[in-house]
DNA sequence: CCGGCAGACGCAATTTCTTCGCATTAGACT
DNA sequence: AGTCTAATGCGAAGAAATTGCGTCTGCCGG
């Protein structure tokens, strides 16, 4: 399941899709995410139930493909000038567009209705294509750059551990000595 | 919610839970996790819907309450003799458990159903519980051991990310390179 | 030891959601 | 244009969720 990618983009299953998409998304800006239901959404889409329940086998399902779209990154990130401040202002915003009260929702929902896993490793995809950019434009500076699974170990893992587990014990000073620890270190915990 | 404590061990409210909760361990392993219903449960249980809904809220909180309870370590962690060892026998076992098919799952219902992310801190707290004894153990030996935020940045975290995330990079060497990488640093980039 | 009190539970009706078969239609392919 | 596949709409039947009300359990003061 997972719809996705159906016919062509002007056909209906497409059409479905986007309404269906966007009915979610007004709807959760209008009644709140814990009123959503199947009927109301399809409803406001312009379609039947069944529809929905045939296409994303149920709420949980639909509600993860909607939260990977709100967590694709809608832009490269910024240049800063060095590896160190891409890095760090990639990491501060991250962690705060993470931990917001949205951000989780988000990041739980895409956990959640989830069944062959796909959509979270999606999540995890949009995260290393954003260190990856910043990384070839630092080794294009004639930076050193650390492997990219460093990263995601060292800065985003110990981020989204705290994120769904620890909510309280996150800070921005603490997401600074994250990238402070993958910068002072060359080597890799994780050269696979 | 999260009904805990309520009145005292012998009372009705406690046989109520008991009864509850061992009736979705029950079914769990009967009929499968995906079939699990509250009025299935109920009259597994001997008690009516109602009451379920009325003491859980929904059949994801229940669920939230019985996988946390399945997460907790049920014996200290083992001594080895030395820290490295106690770390990664602890590590490797850790990573086995939450890694399978019902440990994720475990995982996700515990945070799944979790209005005030009591759940997912309890599953953090038991981790950090086990490193703990595993560090006071070794200290005792005259060890030198890490900031328990260090672990839990370097070991645990990375490993939940990739249960996660990333189910398909997770691998027994993986585990072994992360405790490793937590032995060769004394600092912490958590020394909060 | 007895009676009152607060909270939890059982019961049952109502509402809502979910599932399914069947007819119809849109879009693709030749 | 004609046909063929797949997705959608529709409606009914079944299951689950929610709620009000009466009852009972277990606790506490008298």
């Amino acid at each position: 399941m997972s719809a996705r990618a159906t016919t062509r983009p002007g056909g209906r299953s497409a059409r479905v899709q986007q309404s269906v998409h966007q009915a979610v998304r007004d709807l959760e800006a209008e009644v709140g995410r814990d009123a959503l239901t199947v009927p109301l959404i399809a409803a406001r889409a312009g379609v039947t139930p069944s529809t929905v329940y045939r296409r994303w086998g149920d709420l949980r399902e639909l509600l993860s493909d909607v939260a990977v779209e709100r967590l694709r990154p809608d832009a490269p990130p910024a240049d800063h000038g060095s590896l160190r401040a891409d890095l760090e202002a990639w990491t501060v915003q991250f962690a705060e567009e993470m931990s917001s009260t949205a951000g989780r929702t988000y990041i739980r929902d895409a956990l959640l209705g989830d069944p062959g896993q796909g959509n979270a490793g999606r999540c995890s995809d949009y995260a290393a294509e954003q260190l990856k950019a910043i990384g070839v434009r630092a080794a294009g500076r004639g930076e050193a750059v650390p492997e990219l699974e460093t990263l995601l170990d060292v800065v985003v893992a110990p981020l989204m551990y705290r994120i769904l587990f620890r909510p309280s014990e996150l800070s921005q000073a603490y997401a600074g000595r994250l990238v402070a620890a993958a910068l002072g270190r060359a080597g890799s915990p994780s050269d696979t």
